[in-house]
DNA sequence: GCCCTGACGGGAT
DNA sequence: TATCCCGCCAGGG
């Protein structure tokens, strides 16, 4: 167990597994904690994990269509594309481009 | 303590 | 295949 156990926690740590180049959906981290079908929470953790102190790839994370639902919620409504790209993943019109080859599917930690 | 909203998902129509 | 509706749980008013 971590230091941590909060929902939120979880959430982020599955987040900051995700290697960089590579993208993951709100249901596959929901699914991965342990709470399959709470997505929403997912993507409300991502909003906060803003605050977080750690830095939180909120970035790669997308939606099941592999579309950029979040980018909102960054500084700027560009930016979460320009640090996907930055890292490799082509973005067109908000959306990954060969979404299926990028997803990459978190390890569950209700393994342990 | 109740009601509404929210970076989603999946089944039903 | 596209659209609608309901369910998930936590946080804020």
């Amino acid at each position: 167990m971590a230091e941590t156990d909060g929902f939120f926690d979880r959430v982020y740590r599955v987040v900051r597994a995700v290697p960089e180049g590579r993208v993951t959906t709100y249901g596959a981290v929901a699914a991965a904690v342990g709470a399959p079908g709470s997505s929403r929470m997912v993507g409300w953790a991502m909003n906060k994990a803003f605050s977080h102190a750690s830095f939180v790839p909120a970035h790669r994370v997308v939606n099941r269509q592999g579309r950029l639902t979040g980018k909102h919620a960054f500084p700027g409504q560009r930016t979460m594309q320009e640090m996907l790209e930055s890292e490799g993943v082509r973005v067109e019109n908000d959306q990954v481009v060969d979404f299926h080859e990028r997803f990459w599917a978190p390890p569950s930690l209700d393994i342990k």
